[in-house]
DNA sequence: GGTTGATTTCTACATCGCGTAGAAGTGGTC
DNA sequence: GACCACTTCTACGCGATGTAGAAATCAACC
């Protein structure tokens, strides 16, 4: 359920729960409990992942950091995790489809 | 204790053990139990990471892929879990080390 | 100011993966 | 045929995760 919300931008425990309700992600569906929505909530801005305003009333809650980073930090890390970064470096490129070889070149090119 | 052996090459459990209480591993130390290691390499078997030679008397276990290739598919794997993988790549890209930055031109370079 | 309905916090339970290992089974050797 | 090495089965503790009920809070309305 990390993901859960990886995709809207800053919203109510209330609206969570109802938005997860709607777009039946991937193997949720099922209406969770709010207390549930709110638990896991809590579990991620412990970890960090989220943050929440506990001024305004029905708490407003917000990534921490866009998708896109969060991903790339976990490539990251699997990448720190090598001691042999090249070489896993190599083969990932290996294995990225054209297009995304020819993206990589691209955003290397403006360096 | 995934990366046991993500070193050596093909060997036998007690190979294995002895090499693991040998090498203290990054918190393992500790002479592990002979069932332990066997344990560990079961699980690794039936999650594709090794194969086992039944055949030769003491089993002769090995990496099912390289570390590299192993970390490489890890990363693919983050990536194909992303909607915009450009721009995970992008972000990726921003955070490389320069070196890691030369070693991805180098590889896209020879394509 | 007290009652009420929404919201949040606390606490809890099942499940799962993982590290660890003992007990029992298997197979080869002397 | 007994013994020893090796393997398989079974199991326990632990932490992370998914799920949720009960209790505490809080804002608002009468």
């Amino acid at each position: 359920m990390d993901l859960l919300w990886d995709a809207p931008a800053s919203m109510t425990s209330g609206e969570l729960r109802d938005g997860l309700a709607a777009s039946g992600a991937t193997g949720v569906a099922k209406d969770l409990a709010v207390t549930t929505v709110l638990t896991v909530l809590s579990r991620l801005e412990a970890k960090g992942f989220v943050t929440r305003d506990r001024e305004s009333r029905p708490h407003l809650y917000r990534t921490a950091m866009s998708r896109a980073s969060h991903m790339a930090e976990l490539m990251h890390e699997v990448l720190g995790a090598a001691p042999d970064r090249e070489a896993v470096l190599a083969r990932f490129v290996g294995q990225v489809s054209p297009s995304e070889a020819a993206a990589l070149r691209r955003i290397l090119g403006g360096d």
